[in-house]
DNA sequence: GTATAAAAACTGACCAGTCGGTACATAAAA
DNA sequence: TTTTATGTACCGACTGGTCAGTTTTTATAC
């Protein structure tokens, strides 16, 4: 094989983060069931024991992606109530829904390539569930109706595994207006009160 | 001698069904990363090669776990359907929640199997994305709002989903409400037509 | 600035276990 | 005897993880 000369040495930025979307980006191109600890490595030109020096374990590895993901969202949840007046009702719901808008932009591999994984780990979906705690008991605390709060939410929950998982509804369009429909419901909730 | 075609050609004893029960029973009790083809044959006190010559493959083998619950599914669904009689509004949507419920009875670690193997095979999947179109079609149809009625669709998929994945709403007595209001819902739809 | 030591980051080869699948023998039915 | 059904033994590919060493970076001394 040709001597691979000195590399121009990329400049050590972050090297978790770096493996962290080089992972992402296998997910998504070549599916869940291609994210090896090599097939990740090969991605940004490392060996599986550089990967395996920042992250111990691959479920270590996955655990980052997923911690990174939900704290993404989470942010994403707070900053929309921050930018919400304190007089608008049911603000983490109204927020939740529309950070959920911005999973729509990541690939459904990269989901189900922690479902994979959760399965021989439960743990793993640790974050998922605290967030998800919390966030529910706000929206409930908040709504004058909290169940049909919650359907709201697990009606959104519902809609999002569905695309994870590539099954009906599918239609875009259908998609959309299933989500205005719950926004819709939201202010329903608040005009009845 | 030409082999008689005796009328019942169903198998002497009907060793895929003990099969896929076996594999329905390690999933549940070892969880779905155990469910192996060695375990479901020694659940039965056969070997892989008898598992093998009833199912091809493990895909197979997962492939028909999922038909059964899907047929399963979709039967108690008509059964309602038709129990119902021709005066009643949304049968479809009404049928579906109520057979979402015999859902809570199985372990959610038979799920998390097949959603494993879905990440292997996407197409596993392809009985339920055909049942969930048929009756999604159905209800859209059969509703005076349609997109309301997707609306309930989608929340019982997304607490049925949460509980495969021990995500929050965790809570019995929560979740019985979040279902309750569903069919409130489904009622308030058809009062305010 | 340069030399040097130490720590950090990473490589490459290898190991070990798992698991799906195959090949063939073989026992019971038909 | 042929067909159906199952046991036995094994293969081989994959993959996570280990480890001893090598390169690169950083800190420190001169």
């Amino acid at each position: 094989m040709p001597p691979a000369p000195t590399a121009p040495r990329k400049r050590t930025r972050n090297a978790r983060d770096e493996i962290l979307d080089a992972a992402q980006r296998v997910a998504a191109r070549d599916g869940g069931a291609r994210l090896t600890l090599d097939a990740v490595a090969r991605e940004i030109g490392m060996t599986k024991g550089g990967v395996l020096y920042n992250f111990p374990t691959k479920t270590g590895l996955l655990k980052g992606m997923l911690e990174r993901m939900v704290e993404t969202f989470g942010r994403i949840v707070e900053e929309r109530v921050a930018a919400s007046g304190p007089e608008v009702e049911n603000p983490t719901l109204k927020a939740a829904l529309e950070a959920y808008a911005s999973l729509e932009r990541l690939d459904p591999d990269l989901f189900t390539a922690i479902l994979a994984a959760a399965v021989n780990d439960p743990d793993l979906l640790a974050p998922v569930r605290e967030l998800k705690s919390r966030l529910q008991a706000r929206v409930m605390a908040e709504a004058a109706d909290p169940a049909l709060a919650m359907i709201v939410m697990v009606a959104i929950d519902g809609l999002h595994f569905e695309r994870m998982m590539r099954l009906p509804p599918q239609d875009a369009k259908l998609r959309a207006e299933i989500a205005t429909r719950l926004v819709a419901l939201v202010d329903a909730m608040e005009g009845a009160r």
